[in-house]
DNA sequence: CACCATGTTCCTTG
DNA sequence: CCAAGGAACATGGT
């Protein structure tokens, strides 16, 4: 599920859902998606907190508790498989289940296969990132200069959190693509024509997927259901396959939808990229 | 069986 | 010290 718009549509999601709820109590079913956070200080400080606001950041969820007069935050990582949602208190627990809040009549679930999400008191990471994309700290300039002394092909460096907050392996792809530029160019020498138009390009592709996952008709609500979200995730009752979303990511010998040349997949920095020979020539 | 997968962190190497 | 590359984490899909 996650990269900055997956996240995006999640918070804006959860927010009205959680708002004023209470922690009544708190299931750990997996010890390493809370470190650092001992178990012991996780269930004293949420028990009996209130959801009170939920952000991002990056691709992190920031869940606003307070607790008495402390307010504290809680951050959320999904990794690559995690999803949260709510589920009627009586309702069954996924197999994956990671962590459980109850609220009562409904249950907060933080689900992740594989386990690389976090759900955490240890809000540090967040204090790493580099600029939101879509915020006005995302200048040109201060892209410029986190570009400026990198031999890195700009592909691996876009999934640098420290250049940029948000950017994943597909979008990263799909930006390259919108901008016309060869991911394997070495940071360094990228024009600052270039620069300009990924720029502009990340914005726009980080946008339009926000805009598509804000107007699917989204199932979160875990049994069966795949959400239209899910990039590999099939429900018949949402439009949305990876093949019309995505230009270029996961459409190795496809047709550019430009020019018709197939589409090429590299491997780069042990993660395939995706792109068009012809129309990424520089 | 082999290879691939939306992410981050840690360790090694140069 | 720093940048870059690769393995590890853990599970499932094709």
């Amino acid at each position: 599920m996650p990269e900055l718009p997956e996240v995006e549509v999640l918070v804006r999601h959860l927010a009205p859902l959680v708002r004023d709820k209470i922690i009544r109590s708190v299931m750990i079913q997996r010890e390493r998606v809370i470190a650092p956070t001992p178990h012991d200080e996780f269930l004293a400080r949420l028990r009996g907190a209130r959801f009170m606001a939920v952000n991002r950041r990056g691709k992190y969820l920031q869940f606003r508790l307070r607790s008495g007069r402390r307010e504290f935050t809680l951050l959320g990582h999904l990794g690559m498989t995690g999803r949260m949602y709510l589920l009627p208190a009586d309702a069954a627990l996924p197999k994956h289940t990671a962590v459980m809040l109850s609220l009562g009549r409904e249950q907060f679930v933080f689900e992740d296969t594989r386990y690389f999400g976090r759900l955490t008191l240890d809000t540090s990471a967040v204090e790493l990132l580099g600029p939101e994309p879509l915020g006005r700290e995302f200048t040109a300039e201060r892209f410029a200069a986190g570009l400026r002394h990198s031999a890195q092909p700009v592909k691996v460096k876009l999934l640098d959190q420290t250049l940029v907050a948000g950017i994943g392996n597909i979008y990263a792809s799909e930006a390259l693509f919108r901008a016309r530029i060869s991911p394997r160019k070495p940071s360094r020498r990228l024009t600052l024509n270039q620069i300009g138009r990924l720029r502009l390009a990340i914005r726009a592709a980080l946008k339009e997927a926000i805009h598509c996952g804000s107007t699917l008709a989204l199932n979160f609500s875990g049994s069966g259901g795949r959400d239209g979200l899910f990039y590999f995730g099939s429900n018949p009752n949402v439009i949305g396959k990876y093949e019309e979303r995505f230009r270029v990511y996961y459409r190795e010998g496809r047709p550019c939808l430009n020019c018709g040349t197939p589409i090429k997949r590299i491997v780069q920095a042990g993660r395939g990229t995706f792109w068009c020979p012809h129309c990424q020539r520089n």
